[in-house]
RNA sequence: GCGCCCGUAGCUCAGUUGGAUAGAGCAUCGGCCUUCUAAGCCGAGGGUCGCAGGUUCGACUCCUGCCGGGCGCGCCA
């Protein structure tokens, strides 16, 4: 999967994207055309041409494309709807590509495209191989798609990976719209909840130096600990460990003596820091963090989810990015002290109430990381901060703008998008997760048990913001209840004809089919030509909507025609430019198939 | 209480930014393998688009108010 997936959609950035216009835009061009030339007499002069309202139809019933213009224009026109269509449709300039306007319903005006101009997608598709669908509506702007971003604190869980499969996804598409994509992971390695996984990965050590205690309630429980904990002994000897006496005397009680486990983890974690010395606590810490992001770098790459960069919350103290957000601020006048704290007004920016960024103890928070963060991501030049986060973060947006706006950036840089949850299902039954009691489902477990395409596919199936219940036995069932084999089977398909075309001693000629696309005109050909017609200007709105599940639906619906017209016509027959003219055809549609997968990260096997 | 998201067929969900008779998959029922892979195809049934108003030529889509579900409202990260 790994080979199929990133090196194809690289290697189709280094093809040249030669323009070949879409269909829309010819007619889009006509239509403007007859409008301006209704300037002045039907039309006002000073009207503005900017919405034509052409759409791709539902049911070509209905043509292949429908503009509302005449309908919308009527009142300043002072004409009856279907009365202006005519008159729009007659100032019309002729067109090859058309095989005839009608106008229909309350003033619909329905284009119909001319059989020639359909086949011609066939002969683009073949032009441009993976470019195909490709386009420079992004300008090249620079976008930094943040995403995942997962505490270092334990393995990945299945709804990290619906992150993962939804910001790879995401970032595809944004390529494939000619923006210049940056993929990173924010490391949240600077706070408290670092320190309780060190201290957790002590305790283990200390018990595998042969301590005897309860282990604290709000520790990571999971057995990666055990298993970091294990590498440490390795590397440091008995070195660190210390007496159970030294370790736990004089602490507060934990949770299950009456305590607050909050107040016992911090206690455990002073007495380590005293006991090792703030050099051996962070050895400690580093080496869990190391372990920690090495296997999430694994488990991501080994999914298809490549970054270029990961970036430490802790360099952000350190290269004094903080420091600069926050002298921006000040200088701005935009901060003021109370209770001993530095609050930013972010009131002043439309957020609910105003935020510390330095507490009482001089320690600065989360938010003034954050907001320091995204400052810096505009410095390194990005035009378009897209964060895509939990949902359960949707307070955090209008702060980090209000943040962003108080240090003179454009609010509306900062895009969020907002994922649901993840519920797991198997046999029916919602399977629990928690992360401190170590119970989770990891994403690699998932991965294992349903593979990476099922996994890849599924994560993107439903609408970012929708809930998404994941079937762990739909997921993994080789059946046809599957939706993944579905698209993928029609691509396989068109390899096995080919094979098959070699079994009978006939080579594909595809020049003669080109020239013989005329021959694809039943009823099937010509509803397979509509749907790849159709792709260039999904890969458009899928990109410019966030929406990796609308490129999702058209493969299926691709696939769908596909299917039907394999079971409706022989391929390989007798005839060579109607059986040349098929193959065509069938090879353009595995191509498109093969470029939408890539985008969503999904192989696309020659057999099944 | 305030804020964000969701509510569409028995189940899970699409719905091209306000268009034409609201669509898929699964499930149910009925057909199609001497022909390129049946992981496929064809057909049938199934709907008060949560409820009530409003905006206009036209509303699943926009506005208001309810009802129901999820998630948030720390000098936590």
């Amino acid at each position: 999967m790994r080979s199929r997936t990133r090196p194809g959609a690289a290697s189709a950035r280094r093809q040249p994207v030669r323009l070949a216009p879409p269909m829309k835009q010819d007619i889009e061009q006509l239509l403007h055309a007859a409008l301006a030339h209704l300037k002045g007499s039907v039309l006002p002069e000073d009207l503005p041409l900017s919405n034509l309202g052409l759409e791709r139809t539902r049911d070509t019933a209905n043509g292949d494309y429908a503009s509302n213009v005449a309908m919308r224009l009527a009142k300043q026109a002072k004409l009856p709807p279907r009365e202006l269509a005519q008159k729009i449709v007659a100032a019309l300039p002729l067109s090859p590509a058309l095989a005839r306007v009608e106008i229909a319903g309350a003033g619909f005006i329905n284009f119909f495209l001319a059989g020639s101009a359909q086949a011609d997608v066939v002969r683009r598709v073949h032009e441009l191989g993976a470019a195909f669908g490709r386009n420079g509506s992004g300008g090249n702007r620079r976008i930094l798609v943040e995403f995942v971003s997962s505490n270092p604190t334990g393995p990945l869980h299945v709804g990290h990976g619906r992150h993962g499969a939804f910001g790879a996804s995401v970032a595809n598409l944004l390529e494939a719209n000619g923006w210049s994509v940056h993929r990173e992971y924010y490391i949240n390695d600077a706070g408290r909840q670092v320190d309780i996984l060190a201290v957790s990965v002590w305790l283990r050590y200390l018990e595998a130096c042969g301590g005897k205690f309860r282990f604290p309630a709000n520790g990571y429980q999971g057995d990666y600990v055990r298993e970091i904990a294990a590498d440490l002994l390795q590397k440091a000897g008995e070195s660190l460990c210390r007496p159970d006496g030294e370790v736990f005397g004089n602490l507060p009680a934990d949770e299950p003596e009456g305590g607050d486990k909050e107040t016992y983890i911090d206690a455990v974690i002073g007495r380590a820091r005293q006991l090792l010395g703030d050099q051996g606590f962070r050895e400690v810490s580093d080496l869990a963090l190391a372990a920690i992001l090495a296997d999430m770098e694994n488990d991501l790459t080994e999914f298809g989810v490549i970054y270029d960069r990961w970036y430490s919350e802790r360099s952000l103290a350190e290269n004094g990015a903080i420091d600069r957000a926050l002298d921006r601020l000040r200088k701005q006048d935009h901060v003021y002290e109370k209770g001993g704290a530095l609050w930013f007004r972010a009131t002043t920016f439309g957020d609910e109430k105003d935020r510390v960024v330095v507490r009482e103890n001089g320690v600065k928070t989360y938010f003034a990381s954050d907001i320091a963060y995204h400052l810096e991501k505009r410095e390194r030049g990005f035009d378009v901060l897209l964060d895509i986060l939990g949902s359960d973060h949707h307070g955090y947006v209008a702060r980090v703008k209000a943040g962003l706006a108080a240090m003179g950036e454009p609010p509306e840089s900062l895009e969020a998008l907002l994922v649901q949850f993840v519920s797991l299902y198997r046999n029916g039954e919602k399977a629990s997760m928690s992360t401190r009691a170590g119970e989770f489902i990891t994403l690699r477990q998932l991965r294992a048990e349903v593979g990476n395409d099922a996994a890849r596919f599924f994560y993107v199936v439903r609408s970012h913001d929708q809930h998404l219940d994941f079937d762990l036995e739909l997921a993994k069932s080789r059946t046809n209840e599957n939706p993944v084999y579905y698209i993928q089977y029609a691509h396989a398909r068109v390899a096995s004809v080919l094979r098959q075309l070699a079994a009978k001693g006939y080579q594909l000629d595809l020049a003669l089919g080109l020239a013989s696309l005329a021959t694809l005109t039943s009823q099937q050909e010509s509803a397979l030509l509509t749907q790849l017609g159709k792709y260039p200007e999904l890969i458009q709105l899928a990109g410019a909507n966030r929406a990796p599940h609308a490129l999702v639906h058209y493969l299926r619906d691709l696939a769908n025609a596909f299917h039907t017209w394999y079971n409706a016509e022989q391929f390989i027959v007798e005839d060579a430019a109607t059986r040349n003219a098929r193959l065509a055809l069938a090879l353009a549609a595995q191509q498109v198939i093969r470029n939408g997968l890539a985008l969503l990260g999904v192989s696309a096997p020659e057999t099944m």
